[in-house]
DNA sequence: ATAATATAGTCAGTGATGGTCAAACTTTGG
DNA sequence: CCAAAGTTTGACCATCACTGACTATATTAT
């Protein structure tokens, strides 16, 4: 029924259709359909979220902006990067987290120094907190690496094989 | 957008991409950008800091200038790793590690695909925590993070340039 | 010496963005 | 009609850029 969201929807989707990467200023935007600003924000985390294929990127302050980042499928891996955020989940232990990070460099999707150093930043002396908490974190931020390295494939960042 | 800071961030860099060590006045670097001369000082500090691997002189009064000077490793990686460790400590900001990041990017000590997975690591959306305490983790995160980029430099799994 | 002049530095304040979260509201499925 | 799910908003927060008033220091003229 015409809702706010999915007009917003169309809107940035036609904005996308000839180039996968888009910047817009989230103030305009919302302007644009005279809407809170933060409308903006709930369009792109239910509809341009990494489930979708997106990945969303912004700055803050003077000259700030959001970019829509459209990743297209790499060789059958198309939803790999979603397999692995939701075996992620909101907690895992390390060994579990190693094995992920393991699989990455098997596949050629990391380098061995790429692999490395997420090992590191999810190993046991990176996260000085209680057990629980640590598995917490840890799946935060592993889930911030893994969007990342799918992001640098986008990019051509990747320096592998 | 185009912001200011970023054009005389490039200019700057511009001006350095010959000699390791330039002299400006800072008054004419603003009236060449028509703004005011503390902007000059404020993309110093955001661009230039000693975490970028930059130290900035200068001398008021008559003749006065600013020297911008670019910092050359040495001591070899151990002793680097060392003065990183101890500037990161036990709590650092967002930019601040972004700086560093940047640093070793410049440095061909890491690859564009590994700072990227570093800053991933220590972002703001990895780090879902009372600011404190986000800050804290962040610098156990990154020097766990640091460590394994030199022990890597060591054990030859360097990809890079 | 002292005063005038020429620089540069600091810092708090303002404005421009975007982010988060919970509460209010709307739509949908039974 | 009701409950669950989805949508929308607003208040408050975080970050970044930029400026101006005030301060500090160096050189030069008297």
């Amino acid at each position: 029924m015409a809702q706010l969201s999915d007009s917003i929807e169309r809107f940035i989707k036609e904005l996308m259709s000839e180039e996968a990467q888009i910047e817009v200023r989230r103030n305009e935007l919302a302007q644009h359909f005279g809407c809170a600003p933060s409308q903006i924000n709930y369009v792109l985390a239910t509809r341009f979220s990494v489930e979708h294929g997106y990945i969303i990127e912004s700055r803050r302050g003077g000259g700030g902006f959001v970019r829509i980042v459209r990743m297209r499928p790499h060789g059958g891996n198309a939803n790999l990067l979603n397999t692995l955020l939701e075996r992620v989940g909101t907690s895992i232990r390390e060994d579990t987290a190693a094995a992920i990070i393991e699989h990455l460099s098997d596949l050629h999707l990391v380098t061995p120094g790429e692999a490395s150093i997420m090992r590191a930043a999810v190993g046991r002396n990176a996260l000085a907190l209680p057990i629980n908490a640590k598995d917490v974190l840890r799946a935060a931020v592993l889930r911030n690496m893994l969007t990342q390295v799918f992001r640098n494939l986008e990019e051509g960042k990747r320096n592998d094989v």
